[in-house]
DNA sequence: CCCCGGCTCTCTGTATGCACAGGGCCCGTA
DNA sequence: TACGGGCCCTGTGCATACAGAGAGCCGGGG
């Protein structure tokens, strides 16, 4: 009955045991990917471990360093415009699709979250309610947009998106705006404005990515305090 | 010296081979990939293969079926459609990218070569000149953008592009229109015009899907004649 | 003291072996 | 004859074994 599928396979665990570690920061940009260590760690044999290092590579959250050994992908300001840009191509896209084709009760629904929702500090320190409610509207274009080739180049450009959000500071300011911002994307699709949807997702990208790049700036080889 | 790295690695090969074949239709949509005939075939062991057929899977080349096994990724309309509008999102974007960021020179010396061509059937039975054409501005195109994330998006799409182009015929009148869509493209770039290559990517695009829905609804089963 | 050459040693890439699970087929029964 | 159950067998997923290549290191020579 779990919405995830379980899927107990080895080489699916390590995949996203190394995915999550880096996204969080665990696993800094730079440190080496050995298979062995990783193995050993994870307590399987090389051979998942091999395949879940393709995928990384295939994300772009690995890369190769000197023709032989991986490494995490380092982060820098080019990169993060970037992933930016990408994002910004895909989600205006899929903002429109899901304006176009999506329920509007849900979107409405997913408006009216956002706009009960608190981003201060004190009563969610890691905002994990909040991040989880932008997630679900994430979840809700991609459903509505229909579309599993867009989800699937979407996917790995959001995963990219998680890391650059830990290096930049969540001040209470810029959340709050991004709550306003999330609420009119989502108000837009439920209206049916393919447009306005687009734009506005468009906007919000906009100061998301001028907010990462100002905080990004000075950390980009150490986690966030 | 090669300008594509020799990469001799036996996973690499696999990959090209059935990617390859799958775009070609020699392996047909619902073909099942077996990983042991598969090692045979390529003279190599089942490890490589199995990489292989990863990559396959998250280009979306290859399906899972029936839980247990492989299969090669079926084609009907929705999923043409589907492709080409993620194509539209990255493709449009990269054009804007290319006519800001791009050197003049090299695309209006594609614009010329796209209006010298010629994509008569006789002169070229396979049009395989007019193809390399268009993947050298393809090829342009990215390189102009300078965005590594952008190009590991698209490439994907189009792999699956070049499996699509194979269903559809290739009648002179669309081709000729399409080879003075590339130059408009081509040309507009070279001018540093970017709402004009945005838009005339889009033109295209919408030509071109028009073009591949209307003459792939009655092969999507079997390769071309 | 610095530089170069060879050696070793680790690490990747590939091959092979093993166990489990799912599906198909055959046989028995109603 | 049609249906159900159980067995076999193929194929995947994982573990382990093997070979080659590149990097680092140590020693010798200038």
């Amino acid at each position: 009955m779990s919405v995830t599928e379980a899927a107990p396979r080895a080489s699916e665990r390590a995949y996203r045991a190394l995915r999550d570690e880096i996204v969080r920061w665990e696993l800094a940009p730079g440190t080496v990917l050995a298979e062995v260590e990783l193995a050993a760690r994870l307590g399987m044999s090389r051979t998942p471990v091999r395949e879940a290092l393709a995928r990384l590579v295939s994300d772009g959250l690995a890369v190769a360093v000197g023709g032989r050994g991986l490494a995490v992908a380092p982060m820098d300001l080019d990169q993060v415009r970037d992933v930016y840009e990408v994002r910004q191509a895909l989600e205006t896209h899929a903002a429109r699709l899901a304006a176009r084709r999506g329920d509007p009760g849900v979107f409405a629904a997913l408006a009216d979250e956002l706009a009960a929702t608190t981003t201060s500090a004190d009563a969610d320190p890691g905002h994990v309610a909040y991040y989880d409610l932008v997630a679900r509207l994430d979840a809700a274009v991609d459903a509505a947009a229909g579309n599993p080739y867009l989800a699937a180049a979407l996917a790995p450009v959001r995963t990219h998106l998680a890391r650059i959000r830990r290096a930049a500071q969540h001040d209470p300011a810029r959340l709050a705006a991004a709550a306003v911002e999330h609420r009119t994307i989502a108000a837009a699709i439920a209206a049916g404005d393919a447009d306005l949807a687009a734009h506005a997702t468009h906007v919000h990208l906009h100061h998301s990515l001028q907010h990462a790049v100002a905080n990004v700036a000075r950390t980009t080889q150490e986690p966030p305090a």
